[in-house]
RNA sequence: GCGCCAGUAGCUCAAUUGGAUAGAGCAUCAGACUUCGGAUCUGAGGGCUAGGGGUUCGACUCCUCUCUGGCGCACCA
């Protein structure tokens, strides 16, 4: 159910019957909740345009308003505004409808496309580090909402497994030999010490130098030590995303190395295309209105990062037909997207009507708003970072049954990988974002824990009423009302939240209907004895789809709940 | 030097993209427990939206200048 949709229609219907054709402003929620539910803007602007009184204007739309069960109210306030109350009848109608759909009647888009969502991208000469988790996790629940809302999506981790530093670091794995197993254990340290070997023996220097010529030749050897050692590495990092509850796998993995070949054709086809330029001694794209041109072919004849995207662009457009196409990277790549989204643009590598898009997202930085550190500086693993947040969770979970340590270890991982996500999750992702464990682990405010305990009372009552539910929603009173109206506006957020790429509008909608269902549960007893059967049932309904609404929505940001906590 | 992004309560964040009196949480203070799970709920105080100017019925939002901070600016990814 989209409501905004269908009050959009109605005002346009109104507005057809007036014959008035400029294009207004669409429905929005009321600022204020004595204003009403919704409200209609576009009577100032017409008032305007028309030349007539902008009361007058909006006393005429509502007059033409179609008959519809929606609205138990429509009035004209201040210098125009259309105010909307939304109908209870209507609502608990509504609400019974779509509790009864396993979707909770969100429907799919009516022109689903292919999209492709680029995340996490790893390098593979070191383990993952903080620095991925933004993009990982955004990334992940932006691919699971478009897929929700009945979009074919592709997800692709454009891991770095190319460059020079292969070389230094397949020639370290073949002098350690045998005894290797061991130090890939440890990614972070394994690049140290092959860096040390590069820096300190000019031979090894040399040998490494030389196996990134072999590799880029196709030598059989060099290219069995670098697979091995781009599978270890892999290794890494999806034992993080299962950590993380994240949904990428092996297919999803879409190597920078596997556009290679690709890379001559580039360069020769910009040439065709009249776009190249050479220019110090390198190839590059000029774009207009910009000083800097982007290098596409390095003047020792090397290829670059942009070059590996424009090959990514025309593969994910051409081959696998994407009509959109996500970059979740952070922000301080704004520029070099730009760059190769115009030159992509005007080598027809995507038309206009692929959308080509940066989720750009800010730094994480500590408490103190430093970028984030290990205390001596380092950079800090995420594995690392992780295995803390269940450890903390432990630390805050009070325990309310005797579990067992294996029942603790499973709820602290939900909890603890839920409040880092969430914490991420729910500030705008354009801005940089404080990363502070006491307050992502706190029970009270804007947390998953909040929400995971809502959920949980919630499937506390389901349990004890242990009977299907079967009676009729109603809406008793304003409170309810309130309740029902944010449970029907699930899809409009959802929909919001998928078109500008804002996981955020999911989690401050997510808080806003905890805080109404407590509120609710705090001043309507459910099962007590004194409530009447009617009354019960009517209850039941709201309070279970509450929680299959907290459930459903948490389930698309990556986000688990639990019976219990 | 040029460019991009940001600046909202003491702190961390919102504000439906131009709508009405800028909202939450934390912290502070004051309340509610014979718990359908108090990990909750009720209330109070706290703001010249960095600053100036402009656009208009209406500006945190758009334009412009200034200040502050961050980040990019040719052969690393």
């Amino acid at each position: 159910m989209q409501i905004k949709q269908e009050l959009d229609a109605l005002f346009q219907e109104a507005l057809t019957e007036m014959g008035i054709d400029e294009p207004v402003s669409s429905v929005v929620e009321a600022g204020k909740p004595e204003f009403g539910d919704y409200q209609f803007n576009g009577a100032m602007a017409l008032a305007k345009k028309l030349g007539k009184n902008p009361r007058q204007i909006a006393q005429e739309i509502v007059d033409h308003l179609p008959e519809t069960p929606m609205l138990s109210e429509t009035s004209i306030a201040g210098p125009g505004f259309v105010n909307l109350r939304l109908d209870g009848n209507w609502l608990a109608a509504e609400l019974q409808k779509s509790g009864g759909d396993e979707r909770l009647g969100v429907g799919r888009v009516e022109d689903p496309i292919r999209v492709v969502v680029d995340y996490s991208s790893p390098n593979m000469a070191k383990e993952m580090h903080v620095g991925h988790l933004r993009s990982t996790i955004i990334g992940d629940s932006l691919a699971n909402l478009l897929s929700f809302l009945g979009n074919d999506v592709i997800r692709q981790n454009h891991i770095g497994d190319w460059g020079t530093q292969f070389g230094m670091l397949i020639a370290y794995l073949e002098e350690l030999g045998e005894g290797a197993e061991g130090n890939l254990k440890d990614l972070e340290e394994f690049y140290k010490a092959a860096k040390r070997r590069f820096d300190e023996d000019e031979a090894f220097a040399n040998k490494s130098r030389e196996y990134v010529v072999k590799l880029q030749g196709g030598d059989v050897r060099c290219l069995e030590l670098w697979e091995d050692f781009i599978d270890k590495s892999l290794g890494h990092c999806e034992e993080v995303y299962s950590k993380l509850h994240v949904g990428l796998t092996r297919e999803h993995v879409k190597a920078e190395s596997s556009y290679n070949e690709e890379l001559a054709q580039i360069v020769e086809d910009l040439k065709e295309k009249g776009l190249l330029q050479e220019s110090r001694g390198a190839r590059v794209v000029f774009i207009e209105g910009d000083e800097n041109p982007l290098i596409i072919q390095k003047s020792d004849g090397g290829y670059l990062y942009a070059t590996t995207d424009l090959a990514a662009i025309r593969f994910r457009v051409h081959t696998l037909g994407a009509k959109r196409i996500a970059y979740v990277v952070d922000a301080r790549q704004a520029g070099h997207f730009q760059q190769v989204f115009a030159v992509a643009r005007k080598a027809g590598y995507a038309p206009e009507d692929v959308k080509l898009e940066h989720v750009s997202f800010g730094m994480m930085l500590d408490k103190s708003g430093r970028p984030f550190k290990t205390r001596d500086g380092g950079t800090v693993k995420l594995i690392q970072l992780l295995d803390e947040a269940v450890e903390r969770a432990k630390g805050a979970i009070t325990q309310r049954d005797a579990y067992s340590e294996e029942e603790i270890e499973k709820i602290a991982e939900i909890v603890g990988i839920g409040a880092v996500k969430y914490s991420d999750l729910s500030i705008n992702r354009e801005s940089n974002y404080i990363f502070d464990w006491d307050r992502m682990l706190s029970l009270e405010g804007n947390t998953s824990l909040y929400q995971q305990y809502a959920y949980a009372r919630i499937r506390s009552i389901l349990r004890k009423y242990g009977k299907e539910i079967e009676g009729t929603l109603r809406l008793e009173d304003e409170l309810q009302r309130r309740m029902g109206l944010k449970l029907l506006q699930l899809e409009d957020v959802l929909r919001s939240a998928a078109r500008d790429a804002m996981p955020h509008y999911i989690t401050s909608y997510l808080y806003d209907l905890a805080t109404i269902f407590m509120k609710f549960y705090e001043t309507h007893p459910i099962l007590r004895d004194d409530v009447p059967e009617e009354l019960r049932q009517s209850r039941l309904l709201l309070a279970k789809q509450t929680a299959d609404t907290l459930r459903m929505a948490l389930e698309i940001l990556g986000i688990q709940v639990l019976e219990r906590l």
